[in-house]
DNA sequence: CTTAATGCAAACCGTTTGCATTTCA
DNA sequence: TGAAATGCAAACGGTTTGCATTAAG
């Protein structure tokens, strides 16, 4: 599983750089290691807390994933939502974007080969070192172009 | 100017919603006519307290520009630098994304009619009604490659 | 033992809200 | 005069920080 090579990647950097293990980085690392889209630090704790066992403070939370973001690990992504997300730093074939339904908040990733042509064609021509891209549709989702959900609004 | 037109599209369609005109609001619209590219509300209430004279409360300055967004003048433009950023909704023609420097925090308008392409192109394609998208290249600016600022990190 | 990892609670800060006051039509 | 617009200050909520405690090596 993709996942578990990411896990085995991660705890390999944390050690590089001289950490010592702890039981709410590994419970945290597992579980980012077995989801494929962006998380809430919210989600990642009632997760934690939720079934899987081993809960781990919010800061915890906060900070080991400001750790794994600085190593590469975990990437940001903000999509309109006030709360932030996060998902682990996959190999370029894994690499996807995401799709919000303004009216209920889902999020779907997808991906597209030219539309990533597009970005690294573009990328050379631009005044700025590019070193990530974010792009994000937003629109309606299935569900809610049947149920709108009137009072929405973010 | 462009900006003028907008303004005028503006005062059109909130005198249309029975609207009373106030003082702080068309402050606040000429200064986005007369802006290109995203503002966060603190940077919108010191241009307004500044030079152009006029100060607007911070709470008018949010209410306002969420009345904005509610009517399609307006838009957010959330690129991953803790505050939202607010733009005037331009002609097809203005349309345009954002690169931004993880260094300093410097924002560049770009636009580029292939990677447009792709995006409607992709539109079409998706598990939803898109209404919209957003696109942000990440990296450093021309500056910040030669003088590396060190510490920055957000 | 020495240093990193963690939890808890308080602090932060951008944003929103409640309420009294002013302004427009 | 009645509804909308505005300012001020307090409230909110996601995120960060300080500090004391626990645990890895």
């Amino acid at each position: 599983m993709k996942g578990g090579e990411w896990v085995n990647r991660a705890e390999a950097a944390l050690a590089a750089t001289g950490r010592k293990r702890g039981g709410a980085r590994s419970a945290l690392l597992e579980l980012l290691g077995s989801e494929t889209c962006a998380l809430t630090a919210i989600e990642i704790e009632d997760a934690l807390r939720g079934a899987a066992g081993r809960p781990v403070s919010r800061a915890s939370v906060y900070r080991i994933l400001d750790e794994l973001e600085r190593l590469g690990l975990v990437q940001r992504v903000e999509i309109g939502q006030t709360m932030v997300r996060y998902e682990r730093v996959c190999d370029h074939d894994e690499h996807h974007h995401h799709l919000v339904c303004d009216e209920c908040g889902l999020v779907i990733p997808f991906s597209d080969p030219a539309l990533e042509r597009a970005i690294s064609n573009l990328s050379g021509r631009v005044p700025l070192a590019v070193s990530e891209h974010e792009i994000v549709l937003h629109g309606a989702c299935a569900d809610c172009q049947i149920h709108p959900v009137v009072s929405a609004r973010r």
